[in-house]
DNA sequence: CGATACCCTATCGAATTAGTAGTGATTTAA
DNA sequence: TTAAATCACTACTAATTCGATAGGGTATCG
């Protein structure tokens, strides 16, 4: 499971990115009340996207949040990383923190990491390649409505 | 990522698959041993396979476990349920504990579900296919060694 | 200058994780 | 028949994470 907190942060992204074209800088507290994610906290979220280049702000009276690169250049998987941490199920997958599995013997003969790697590059094909523009057009997926347990 | 007590579990399947066909029945002291587990927390584990219906037990001197069903039976995305729960990274994308997110308007046009969809159908493809006999065989996987962040 | 909004740090209760500990029940072998 | 080995079960616990809440501080605009 993904982070409720990273659910938050890809769905005020997807909020900005949707308020982009009408040149509006949409406040906290109007993402908040809209997505129905308690103020507070977005603030914090917005916050770390903003340390980490993904949303620009200014402050002060009409001041608001706005999307710092373009909706199609902000992927899933970025903001994922930001939030949660690696996306891999190993820490020994992850490229980003690798970490030794301490209890694992030899990594490269490990026939769990064989097949969670295969998980790991299949869901980074997927998130990697995903942006808040492609998820704000929709469209495409198939119609699938409960999959995976 | 999956937790300590998952990839413990796995691996501890592997050994029994490993020594079937030797006739054994290895204990969980010869296990957490030889895998590198903490005994106690291995017994627990083993424990609960067993009310699952993964592995049987026997009991007293020369006592130990075995597999319950062929190793080419179990999977990884079963254990994965048994002992993590869920594999979908959204609560309303699970087939097994499905659970509305209570902060989402409206499931059928939420964007982010969207995309999560797309990786619970990945992952669940690859988890629900392979089995304990199949890590074992190793083989036909990509040789990659540090994938997904 | 004062209202509005972002900025930043600290704190907190509940849940989860990764074990440990201890006792009981069963089987085998001497 | 009894000792030793082994699984069975329950309870506890220390540390961390999660999902916030609280409460100021700081810039900006009118």
């Amino acid at each position: 499971m993904i982070s409720q907190k990273a659910k938050y942060a890809l769905r005020a992204l997807v909020a900005l990115a949707r308020a982009e074209p009408t040149g509006q800088t949409p406040t906290v507290g109007e993402i908040a009340s809209g997505q129905n994610i308690p103020k507070k906290f977005l603030e914090q979220i917005l916050l770390d996207l903003k340390h980490h280049g993904i949303v620009a702000s200014k402050r002060g009276k009409a001041g608001g949040y706005m999307l710092l690169k373009p909706a199609n250049r902000i992927t899933f998987g970025e903001i994922l990383r930001i939030v949660d941490g690696p996306i891999a199920l190993l820490p020994c997958l992850s490229v980003v923190a690798y970490r030794r599995c301490d209890d694992c013997q030899d990594e490269q003969s490990c026939e769990v990491r064989h097949v969670f790697a295969k998980v790991a590059l299949a869901s980074r094909d997927i998130l990697d390649q995903t942006t808040i523009a492609d998820s704000l057009a929709g469209g495409d997926d198939n119609p699938v409505l409960r999959i995976a347990g």
